[in-house]
DNA sequence: TTGTTATAATGTAATCATTACAAAGGTGTA
DNA sequence: TACACCTTTGTAATGATTACATTATAACAA
């Protein structure tokens, strides 16, 4: 517990209660979670939370670099604590997402961990040719 | 524009004016446009266009396999026609969104057809291991 | 032609995720 | 105590998408 009050503090953050709740929910529960979800997960806990809270420290969390934001699947963002770099596969009938430690490209055999690969998405993020001419 | 009808005929689908607009649309445009942007391109030339068409003809394309949805960046679901295989760039400035047509998941070099990449993900979609297992 | 049926398009209202914003609560310090 | 600052809360607003009921259109038979 004094974990998660140290990740803030390196960051700067305030360790208010509904803080260190929702960096333990993710750092506990590895399940990709919307931010509908961590909420339905700490309200017992924390009767009185409220839902831009639980938005506001994600993405606080985001921005500081503690949690991966995932815009991957069905326009919904999920967070991750998770740091290293892996791939992400989405069960199309339970809808459960996984993560693949994998480290190779290499997806030509549809079957990866067990699981059946029917579709295959490469995306990056950066500044593009005639974004990084402009500067200059 | 046969072309338009055709490929409309191939799949079952009556060739509406509003679908062949949309069509037309989406395979000179490479821009990967969402509904809106689509509506939006297309209210002038039909000015009773709902956007509830532009869905319903979007989410029916995407079905019968015409076209391919990208719910990649910002929770906004973007289309495109193109059907080879290919990886998507997104500028953090401009926010276009651009198609790598390199082949190679070999992104150990940082410029990518001459875009800087700051972040790389992958993922995949398809049954998973256990709900494999369930159908057995 | 008119009537009938089926499919397609439209407009409005509803839903769901997210954000904006103002008010209230807490904590630390002078 | 009083003040300043940060945090949390609740409500209202926004924006994308969907549900649904109504209207329009096209094809076809009588």
């Amino acid at each position: 517990m004094n974990d998660f009050r140290e990740i803030l503090a390196e960051k700067g953050i305030a360790p208010s209660v509904q803080r260190i709740k929702i960096l333990e929910y993710l750092m506990n529960f590895k399940t990709h979670p919307t931010a509908d979800m961590i909420y339905k997960a700490l309200i017992d806990d924390i009767p009185t939370l409220s839902k831009t809270t639980v938005y506001n420290t994600l993405k606080q969390f985001t921005e500081k670099g503690i949690l991966m934001e995932l815009s991957l699947f069905e326009n919904e963002t999920r967070y991750e604590y998770d740091q290293s770099h892996h791939t992400h596969f989405k069960c199309t009938k339970c809808s459960k997402i996984y993560d693949i430690m994998q480290d190779s490209a290499e997806f030509s055999n549809n079957i990866i961990e067990g699981h059946q690969v029917e579709e295959h998405h490469i995306y990056l993020k950066g500044v593009c040719k005639s974004c990084l001419e402009e500067e200059n």
